[in-house]
DNA sequence: AACGATATTTTGTAGCGACATATTTTGTCA
DNA sequence: TGACAAAATATGTCGCTACAAAATATCGTT
């Protein structure tokens, strides 16, 4: 009498990773059809399905209808990153958040933001400069800017007592988002404004979003030297 | 006579999500339970769970037995990045691939790269220090350290032939990978190498892979000044 | 009132069947 | 031979059922 335990999608998963891992399988080399690999391991389709569409989705190989599923011959690091609205980031840290105003004015988008947006005309927008601390001290400093035709509401809200990260992030939820991450070296100003020399190298996370291809906002963060970004486990 | 269209779990996705960001559900509220969503609009509670899970996924719900589903009071962004071979982005862009070794020598592995790989005692390693070109111009600088007691065939790998970044990602998958981004000024070494100015900012990439909590490499590559990393469409 | 055992509720997952869809292969006809 | 139509084939998706697992609610006992 054998106890046949039921297997999991996560098994036949990591059962097939690991016939492609030891060389079963090679790069650009044709995997058996689900129904096949089913029967082989004695579990129905529709668990090798989610199966491979996990690997398929991780990329490790690819699907086609008809074509069968390949390993992919160049795999790519296919990683997620978790972005945390900034006080939380600063409050799971255990530090104090705080954050300060710097200017906030209504301007019509220049180029480099209609750029962003994807825009052709122009487009009036709230700019918001805002300096997010940690216990006291500068950490990110970011640069926003809010389409007003599409948040109206923005004008009406005091970014004194609530950071326009949050305010937006609360009541703005959004459809499609955009993220780049670059270096630069902190000019006189970025460098008084986070309290530290010019020329520091600084990493810089800028986020565009939309709804239903309506622009929200985009905003280029400027965080403190020593920063990270750190993708999830 | 009707032809009523079947409903994809897309559809369901789009259809709550729709709800929760027109205010019909705000951040911590409970949604209703998956079998009712389905009754309401007339499809399978399976349809619904695939709904749900992907928006889970996608971090904007939050789901637990018993408990319901709740829309996430503090949303995160959630994102995922590519990042293919070097050699792969870029002929991408069209440009003509390079690379060459700097040097290749044996080590134990120093503090900072234990830690990376959480390691407690000292390992063999392999450090690897190339440049890869595009169009015969320095694009990334990488610094690599492959452990020799999982890898130990990489001594007979000739590595001005093939990068150890290829031959690795074609001979040696991995099972788990941590992913870091941070910016840091050129020194002179690196500015050299590179052929920039020494001080310039630089994005980082910091990758370190396992198999099975085995450690197989970690490595710095330095991407040369203006490199952007972009989440996928 | 406090505690612990038990029941209930809700999501999570696997199996099976049916059909849809994309892609390739084959077949037919000019 | 070439072009187009039809068949074949593998994955994609949905519905339904049954049961598992986790979290919460309830109830009984002390």
């Amino acid at each position: 009498m054998m106890k046949t335990h039921r297997l999991s999608w996560r098994d036949v998963r990591d059962e097939i990773h690991e016939a492609i891992l030891s060389g079963r399988y090679g790069p650009g080399d044709r995997l058996p059809r689900d129904a096949d690999i089913a029967e082989g391991l004695n579990c129905a389709r529709s668990t090798v399905q989610r199966a491979m569409q996990d690997m398929s989705d991780s990329g490790l190989v690819e699907r086609r209808r008809k074509g069968g599923t390949k390993v992919r011959s160049e795999p790519v690091t296919r990683a997620t990153l978790d972005i945390p609205i900034t006080r939380r980031e600063v409050e799971q840290k255990g530090s104090r958040y705080g954050h300060q105003l710097i200017h906030s004015t209504r301007t019509d988008a220049p180029r480099g933001v209609m750029a962003s947006f994807e825009l052709t005309k122009t487009h009036p927008m709230l700019r918001v400069e805002a300096l997010h601390l940690s216990d006291g001290r500068p950490y990110i400093l970011e640069d926003r800017w809010i389409s007003l035709d599409t948040v109206p509401e923005i004008t009406r809200v005091d970014l004194n007592t609530q950071s326009a990260n949050e305010w937006l992030v609360l009541n703005r939820p959004y459809n499609q988002c955009d993220l780049r991450f670059y270096a630069i070296s902190a000019n006189n100003r970025v460098a008084e404004l986070l309290q530290i020399e010019t020329g520091a190298a600084l990493l810089v996370v800028e986020r565009t979003t939309w709804i239903d291809n309506a622009p929200i906002t985009t905003v280029q963060a400027i965080t403190r030297p020593g920063y990270q970004l750190v993708t999830r486990s």
